[in-house]
DNA sequence: ATACTTTTGCAACAAAGTTGCATTCTTAAT
DNA sequence: ATTAAGAATGCAACTTTGTTGCAAAAGTAT
Protein backbone atom coordinates (compact mmCIF):
# COMPACT_ATOMS: atom_id res chain seq x y z
CA UNK A 1 0.00 0.00 0.00
CA UNK A 2 1.53 3.05 -1.13
CA UNK A 3 -0.65 5.46 0.65
CA UNK A 4 0.37 3.93 3.98
CA UNK A 5 2.95 6.96 5.09
CA UNK A 6 0.55 8.97 4.28
CA UNK A 7 -2.05 7.56 6.22
CA UNK A 8 0.43 8.18 9.36
CA UNK A 9 1.12 11.66 8.68
CA UNK A 10 -2.65 12.45 8.18
CA UNK A 11 -3.64 10.42 11.53
CA UNK A 12 -1.23 12.59 13.70
CA UNK A 13 -1.99 15.97 11.98
CA UNK A 14 0.84 16.33 10.16
CA UNK A 15 1.20 17.89 6.63
CA UNK A 16 2.07 15.33 4.05
CA UNK A 17 5.44 16.81 2.74
CA UNK A 18 7.60 14.75 0.52
CA UNK A 19 10.33 14.77 2.50
CA UNK A 20 8.00 13.65 5.90
CA UNK A 21 6.54 10.93 2.69
CA UNK A 22 10.05 9.64 1.91
CA UNK A 23 11.63 8.73 5.78
CA UNK A 24 8.41 7.25 6.75
CA UNK A 25 8.51 5.06 3.66
CA UNK A 26 12.49 4.28 4.68
CA UNK A 27 10.95 3.27 8.02
CA UNK A 28 8.13 1.06 6.71
CA UNK A 29 10.46 -0.91 4.97
CA UNK A 30 13.23 -1.05 6.76
CA UNK A 31 13.49 -4.09 8.66
CA UNK A 32 15.79 -3.00 11.54
CA UNK A 33 15.69 0.38 13.57
CA UNK A 34 17.63 3.59 11.85
CA UNK A 35 20.00 5.75 13.43
CA UNK A 36 20.18 9.87 11.96
CA UNK A 37 22.87 8.85 9.88
CA UNK A 38 21.43 5.85 8.27
CA UNK A 39 18.37 8.43 6.54
CA UNK A 40 21.06 10.48 6.11
CA UNK A 41 22.64 7.85 3.99
CA UNK A 42 19.86 7.41 2.32
CA UNK A 43 18.55 10.39 0.90
CA UNK A 44 20.74 13.52 2.16
CA UNK A 45 20.96 14.06 -1.97
CA UNK A 46 17.11 14.54 -1.59
CA UNK A 47 16.62 16.37 1.50
CA UNK A 48 19.11 18.79 3.85
CA UNK A 49 20.55 16.87 6.96
CA UNK A 50 18.49 19.53 8.67
CA UNK A 51 15.35 18.48 7.87
CA UNK A 52 15.98 15.15 9.12
CA UNK A 53 17.10 16.33 12.69
CA UNK A 54 13.90 18.12 12.47
CA UNK A 55 11.78 15.37 10.75
CA UNK A 56 12.53 12.91 13.41
CA UNK A 57 12.28 15.60 15.97
CA UNK A 58 8.93 15.78 14.78
CA UNK A 59 7.49 11.98 14.67
CA UNK A 60 9.41 11.34 17.89
CA UNK A 61 6.95 13.93 19.75
CA UNK A 62 3.77 12.53 18.10
CA UNK A 63 5.00 9.01 18.69
CA UNK A 64 5.05 7.67 15.25
CA UNK A 65 8.51 6.32 16.24
CA UNK A 66 10.84 5.60 19.11
CA UNK A 67 14.29 5.28 20.36
CA UNK A 68 16.72 2.98 21.50
CA UNK A 69 18.91 3.76 23.81
CA UNK A 70 22.41 2.81 23.02
CA UNK A 71 26.39 3.07 24.66
CA UNK A 72 27.16 3.48 20.94
CA UNK A 73 26.25 7.79 20.86
CA UNK A 74 24.13 6.36 17.94
CA UNK A 75 20.22 6.22 19.02
CA UNK A 76 18.54 4.79 17.11
CA UNK A 77 14.43 5.14 15.88
CA UNK A 78 12.28 2.50 14.95
CA UNK A 79 8.38 2.72 13.57
CA UNK A 80 5.73 2.58 16.63
CA UNK A 81 3.01 -0.10 16.48
CA UNK A 82 -0.44 0.91 15.44
CA UNK A 83 -1.37 1.24 19.01
CA UNK A 84 1.25 3.83 19.68
CA UNK A 85 -0.02 6.05 17.12
CA UNK A 86 -3.52 5.46 17.20
CA UNK A 87 -4.27 5.81 20.60
CA UNK A 88 -1.87 8.51 21.05
CA UNK A 89 0.13 6.93 23.86
CA UNK A 90 2.79 4.20 23.82
CA UNK A 91 2.96 0.76 24.44
CA UNK A 92 6.86 0.51 23.84
CA UNK A 93 7.04 -2.49 26.47
CA UNK A 94 9.36 -4.72 23.92
CA UNK A 95 12.50 -5.47 23.91
CA UNK A 96 15.32 -4.52 21.50
CA UNK A 97 18.24 -6.42 20.41
CA UNK A 98 21.25 -5.37 18.95
CA UNK A 99 23.31 -8.09 17.04
CA UNK A 100 27.04 -8.07 17.61
CA UNK A 101 27.42 -9.82 14.03
CA UNK A 102 25.61 -7.68 11.77
CA UNK A 103 25.40 -4.73 13.92
CA UNK A 104 21.25 -4.32 13.31
CA UNK A 105 19.11 -3.49 15.99
CA UNK A 106 15.54 -4.84 15.82
CA UNK A 107 12.04 -4.49 17.84
CA UNK A 108 11.28 -7.92 19.40
CA UNK A 109 7.64 -6.76 19.48
CA UNK A 110 6.83 -10.24 20.96
CA UNK A 111 8.82 -10.23 23.85
CA UNK A 112 7.34 -8.15 26.93
CA UNK A 113 9.61 -6.70 28.87
CA UNK A 114 9.56 -8.78 32.53
CA UNK A 115 8.20 -6.25 35.45
CA UNK A 116 10.93 -5.15 37.75
CA UNK A 117 10.42 -3.97 41.36
CA UNK A 118 12.09 -0.91 42.39
CA UNK A 119 13.62 0.17 45.90
CA UNK A 120 10.79 1.89 47.88
CA UNK A 121 10.36 5.42 46.59
CA UNK A 122 11.21 5.23 42.92
CA UNK A 123 8.21 5.18 40.02
CA UNK A 124 8.08 4.08 37.25
CA UNK A 125 7.19 6.00 34.37
CA UNK A 126 9.26 4.37 31.17
CA UNK A 127 11.52 1.30 30.74
CA UNK A 128 13.89 0.40 28.37
CA UNK A 129 15.52 -3.35 27.60
CA UNK A 130 18.35 -4.16 25.11
CA UNK A 131 20.03 -7.09 24.66
CA UNK A 132 23.28 -7.28 22.90
CA UNK A 133 24.17 -11.21 20.83
CA UNK A 134 23.62 -13.23 18.37
CA UNK A 135 20.82 -12.61 16.04
CA UNK A 136 18.75 -15.62 14.54
CA UNK A 137 20.15 -14.26 10.92
CA UNK A 138 23.77 -14.30 11.64
CA UNK A 139 23.61 -17.56 14.01
CA UNK B 1 40.92 6.21 52.25
CA UNK B 2 42.76 8.58 49.44
CA UNK B 3 44.43 5.89 48.04
CA UNK B 4 42.04 4.13 46.62
CA UNK B 5 42.16 5.21 43.14
CA UNK B 6 45.52 4.60 43.15
CA UNK B 7 44.55 0.71 44.49
CA UNK B 8 42.38 0.40 41.52
CA UNK B 9 44.59 1.81 38.65
CA UNK B 10 47.42 -0.49 40.63
CA UNK B 11 44.92 -3.92 40.27
CA UNK B 12 44.06 -2.60 36.50
CA UNK B 13 47.72 -2.77 35.85
CA UNK B 14 47.58 0.97 34.83
CA UNK B 15 50.15 3.60 35.46
CA UNK B 16 49.47 6.05 37.95
CA UNK B 17 49.09 9.19 36.92
CA UNK B 18 47.45 12.61 38.12
CA UNK B 19 45.03 12.44 35.58
CA UNK B 20 43.71 9.35 35.68
CA UNK B 21 43.64 9.58 39.81
CA UNK B 22 41.62 12.66 39.45
CA UNK B 23 38.69 10.86 37.16
CA UNK B 24 38.55 7.94 39.22
CA UNK B 25 38.30 10.42 42.48
CA UNK B 26 35.58 12.46 40.76
CA UNK B 27 33.60 9.00 40.37
CA UNK B 28 34.66 7.69 43.50
CA UNK B 29 32.66 10.88 45.19
CA UNK B 30 29.84 11.06 42.25
CA UNK B 31 26.70 9.93 43.72
CA UNK B 32 25.13 9.41 40.06
CA UNK B 33 26.68 8.65 36.50
CA UNK B 34 28.26 10.89 34.80
CA UNK B 35 28.90 11.55 31.07
CA UNK B 36 31.90 12.36 29.29
CA UNK B 37 30.63 16.39 29.45
CA UNK B 38 30.36 16.21 33.33
CA UNK B 39 33.75 14.95 33.75
CA UNK B 40 35.28 17.86 31.53
CA UNK B 41 32.97 20.53 33.55
CA UNK B 42 35.51 19.20 36.92
CA UNK B 43 38.27 19.31 35.06
CA UNK B 44 38.98 20.50 31.71
CA UNK B 45 41.07 23.72 32.94
CA UNK B 46 43.51 20.95 34.70
CA UNK B 47 43.29 17.99 31.63
CA UNK B 48 42.77 18.48 28.05
CA UNK B 49 39.56 17.02 26.72
CA UNK B 50 41.50 14.21 24.79
CA UNK B 51 42.89 12.95 28.00
CA UNK B 52 39.62 12.55 29.24
CA UNK B 53 38.10 10.68 26.57
CA UNK B 54 41.10 8.37 26.50
CA UNK B 55 41.02 8.38 30.13
CA UNK B 56 37.53 7.06 30.06
CA UNK B 57 38.01 4.42 26.91
CA UNK B 58 40.77 2.91 29.21
CA UNK B 59 38.91 2.70 32.08
CA UNK B 60 36.04 1.00 29.98
CA UNK B 61 38.00 -1.51 28.51
CA UNK B 62 39.82 -2.63 31.42
CA UNK B 63 36.04 -2.57 33.05
CA UNK B 64 36.91 -0.37 35.63
CA UNK B 65 33.94 1.84 34.62
CA UNK B 66 30.85 0.43 32.46
CA UNK B 67 28.78 2.31 30.42
CA UNK B 68 24.65 3.14 30.62
CA UNK B 69 22.38 3.45 27.06
CA UNK B 70 20.81 6.89 26.83
CA UNK B 71 18.35 8.24 24.14
CA UNK B 72 19.68 11.61 24.45
CA UNK B 73 23.27 11.17 22.72
CA UNK B 74 24.91 11.08 26.45
CA UNK B 75 26.65 7.65 27.42
CA UNK B 76 26.85 7.89 30.90
CA UNK B 77 29.55 6.23 33.02
CA UNK B 78 29.51 4.68 36.37
CA UNK B 79 31.88 3.05 38.66
CA UNK B 80 32.06 -1.09 38.05
CA UNK B 81 31.75 -3.16 41.74
CA UNK B 82 34.84 -4.52 43.34
CA UNK B 83 34.08 -7.74 41.75
CA UNK B 84 33.84 -6.82 38.13
CA UNK B 85 37.36 -4.95 39.17
CA UNK B 86 39.09 -7.84 41.04
CA UNK B 87 37.44 -10.64 38.96
CA UNK B 88 38.14 -9.34 35.98
CA UNK B 89 34.77 -9.85 34.51
CA UNK B 90 31.09 -8.20 34.51
CA UNK B 91 28.99 -8.30 36.77
CA UNK B 92 26.45 -5.89 35.40
CA UNK B 93 23.04 -7.47 35.67
CA UNK B 94 21.93 -4.34 37.70
CA UNK B 95 19.00 -1.72 36.61
CA UNK B 96 20.12 1.44 35.66
CA UNK B 97 17.66 4.24 36.88
CA UNK B 98 17.44 7.70 35.32
CA UNK B 99 14.85 10.54 37.24
CA UNK B 100 12.98 12.51 35.02
CA UNK B 101 13.38 15.17 37.67
CA UNK B 102 16.95 15.55 39.06
CA UNK B 103 18.27 14.18 35.83
CA UNK B 104 20.57 11.98 37.50
CA UNK B 105 21.27 8.57 36.84
CA UNK B 106 22.16 6.09 38.75
CA UNK B 107 22.82 2.21 39.37
CA UNK B 108 20.62 0.12 41.28
CA UNK B 109 23.00 -2.43 42.39
CA UNK B 110 20.47 -4.27 44.28
CA UNK B 111 17.75 -4.41 41.68
CA UNK B 112 18.96 -7.29 39.22
CA UNK B 113 17.87 -7.66 35.64
CA UNK B 114 14.83 -10.11 35.25
CA UNK B 115 15.36 -12.79 33.08
CA UNK B 116 13.63 -12.45 29.63
CA UNK B 117 13.05 -15.38 26.68
CA UNK B 118 14.38 -14.67 23.41
CA UNK B 119 12.94 -16.46 20.47
CA UNK B 120 14.54 -18.61 19.14
CA UNK B 121 17.65 -18.57 17.31
CA UNK B 122 18.90 -15.43 19.73
CA UNK B 123 21.52 -15.46 21.80
CA UNK B 124 22.51 -13.23 24.74
CA UNK B 125 25.59 -11.97 25.38
CA UNK B 126 24.70 -8.66 27.71
CA UNK B 127 21.87 -6.78 28.86
CA UNK B 128 20.68 -3.60 29.84
CA UNK B 129 18.10 -1.91 31.47
CA UNK B 130 16.82 1.58 31.61
CA UNK B 131 14.24 2.74 33.85
CA UNK B 132 12.86 5.92 33.61
CA UNK B 133 10.83 7.84 36.23
CA UNK B 134 11.29 9.80 39.79
CA UNK B 135 13.61 9.02 41.93
CA UNK B 136 13.31 8.85 45.95
CA UNK B 137 15.10 12.29 46.82
CA UNK B 138 13.20 13.79 43.96
CA UNK B 139 9.79 12.61 45.04
C1' DA C 1 69.98 7.93 37.94
C1' DT C 2 69.00 6.09 33.54
C1' DA C 3 66.76 4.02 29.68
C1' DC C 4 62.44 2.51 28.07
C1' DT C 5 57.61 2.78 27.71
C1' DT C 6 53.35 4.96 28.38
C1' DT C 7 50.62 8.95 28.78
C1' DT C 8 49.64 13.66 27.90
C1' DG C 9 48.80 18.07 25.43
C1' DC C 10 48.54 20.38 21.31
C1' DA C 11 47.02 21.21 16.78
C1' DA C 12 44.37 20.16 13.21
C1' DC C 13 40.62 17.99 11.63
C1' DA C 14 36.05 15.45 10.94
C1' DA C 15 31.56 14.63 12.28
C1' DA C 16 27.35 15.67 14.67
C1' DG C 17 23.94 18.75 16.09
C1' DT C 18 21.72 23.61 16.48
C1' DT C 19 19.71 28.17 15.19
C1' DG C 20 17.81 32.11 12.50
C1' DC C 21 15.94 33.54 8.50
C1' DA C 22 14.30 33.82 3.77
C1' DT C 23 11.94 30.91 0.48
C1' DT C 24 8.86 27.32 -0.73
C1' DC C 25 5.22 24.18 0.01
C1' DT C 26 0.55 22.70 2.43
C1' DT C 27 -3.63 23.47 3.84
C1' DA C 28 -8.02 25.20 4.27
C1' DA C 29 -11.27 28.66 3.16
C1' DT C 30 -13.22 31.26 -0.28
C1' DA D 1 -9.31 26.93 -8.83
C1' DT D 2 -7.20 30.83 -6.24
C1' DT D 3 -5.39 32.75 -2.50
C1' DA D 4 -4.03 33.96 2.14
C1' DA D 5 -2.10 32.10 6.42
C1' DG D 6 0.65 28.99 8.51
C1' DA D 7 4.04 25.29 8.44
C1' DA D 8 8.08 23.07 6.63
C1' DT D 9 12.35 23.32 4.13
C1' DG D 10 17.04 24.73 2.69
C1' DC D 11 20.87 27.36 3.46
C1' DA D 12 24.50 29.45 6.01
C1' DA D 13 26.84 29.99 9.94
C1' DC D 14 27.99 28.24 14.08
C1' DT D 15 28.75 25.22 18.38
C1' DT D 16 29.71 20.97 20.25
C1' DT D 17 31.53 16.45 20.15
C1' DG D 18 34.78 13.12 18.93
C1' DT D 19 39.30 11.53 16.42
C1' DT D 20 44.25 11.28 14.96
C1' DG D 21 49.33 12.04 14.71
C1' DC D 22 53.14 13.57 16.86
C1' DA D 23 56.40 15.77 20.02
C1' DA D 24 57.04 16.62 24.91
C1' DA D 25 56.47 15.03 29.53
C1' DA D 26 55.76 11.78 33.04
C1' DG D 27 55.80 7.07 34.95
C1' DT D 28 58.07 2.48 35.57
C1' DA D 29 61.51 -0.79 36.31
C1' DT D 30 66.30 -1.69 36.63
Amino acid sequence: MKKQGENILKNSALSVTASRKRILDIFLTADNALAHQDIETKCADQYDRVTIYRTLQTFLERGIIHNIPSTDNMVRYALCNEACITTGHHHDNHVHFRCDQCGKTVCLDDVNIPAVNLPKGYTMKEINMVVNGICKSCK
